[in-house]
DNA sequence: ACACATCCGTAACGCTCGGTATAGATGGAC
DNA sequence: GTCCATCTATACCGAGCGTTACGGATGTGT
């Protein structure tokens, strides 16, 4: 049995693409979904529809974001040197944060605090952000085991402390700095690494 | 002529610190109006009627924070070095975002990301960060001028990097990372101060 | 004691929110 | 060409939002 009945008029990526540009302007309790419709082109119905309910296409969106615009993340974690994993992240999160087709950390700006609806929005965030700190703490006790970072060197804090400035660098986008200020910013952080 | 009429029943200054740890945990969005009132212990119309509106609330209790829990900003410029300004402020920070009573840092909780409704308190927020980080910078640019840091610092460029990793503990306090690995993440970043 | 300015509480306002019932349009399967 | 599953669109829902009108309560100044 084929596809039958009459088919979607939208295109369900693109759709969520557009999406995904509004969560990341307004935060997940700031996108209305009058603003979602909108910027998608397609009825509240068809959403509910194609994605259930505002909660869900947020978390698709979200990981759309992961695998395309936010994949820098990962793919910088394979360099070869833990000093070229972490100047990659720095660098390609100063792109990032400033592409205007991209703007800004969804896993940040989604939805720091909130009301009681969207806490669970909330935690959700700070699991993925929580995650990815735990994927560099594994790339650095690799580097530790490898002999790339000093013997001594706790992996947890150093992740700690590099995800700390990727996000301090994803508030100062958000209060309208610019790329070059913020590639700055890695370079002060890369002056000293290993910061022993 | 002397006061007149029925006397206030409740305490503005404390009313005001209540409004303040509910807009710190929910954001200036994520607070609704029944939220402040329940907190405060008064109704509707007398919050209206002693602070005007919702905006005007936030602003009055953002000035009671800055004065207040926020002060150590201030008081960490008055320290002798710059060493000892930036470590003062790193600390403090870790202590302030992890005080159960001053959760978090208002200024960046408050509205990173938001509708249309609170663009405005969005914007009075970004200033007062950009605010912070001028008197910081200027700091920094007298403690060149006294050969405190070396001639060719950038003091700008410092005040920013400081702002952001301060900023970034503000997310990772968000996220439940507790007072001493915020101080780590101070540590790490006071090894190599100035970054040369 | 009286008058009045001010505050408190109930109850409602207009609006927007996220979400949906229903009816009409569309196009593939037969 | 007919059937019918599916999509689209209008119009609406109940709930919650920030805000306010109104009337009763309260205490001061005269």
């Amino acid at each position: 049995m084929a596809i039958m009945g009459r088919p979607r008029e939208f295109n369900c990526e693109k759709a969520l693409d557009l999406a995904l540009q509004v969560f990341w302007r307004k935060g997940y309790e700031g996108a209305s979904m009058a603003d979602l419709t909108e910027a998608m082109g397609i009825t509240k119905p068809s959403l509910y529809a194609a994605f259930g309910n505002k909660e869900e296409l947020f978390r698709k969106a979200l990981d759309r974001y992961v695998d395309g615009p936010g994949g820098y993340f990962q793919a910088a974690l394979l360099k070869p040197t833990a000093r070229d994993v972490v100047a990659s992240l720095l660098y390609e999160a100063a792109d990032a944060l400033t592409n205007p087709d991209t703007p800004g950390c969804l896993a940040v700006q989604g939805a720091l605090s909130c009301g009681e609806a969207a806490q669970t929005i909330k935690q959700e965030l700070m699991a993925r952000r929580a995650a990815s700190e735990a994927d560099l703490r594994r790339r650095l006790e690799r580097a530790v085991a490898e002999g790339d970072l000093p013997a001594d060197s706790d992996a947890a804090d150093l992740a700690r402390y590099v995800s700390a400035i990727m996000q301090g660098m994803a508030v100062q986008a958000a209060g309208g700095v610019g790329r070059d200020q913020l590639r700055k910013i890695a370079d002060l952080a890369l002056r000293n690494w290993p910061p022993l």
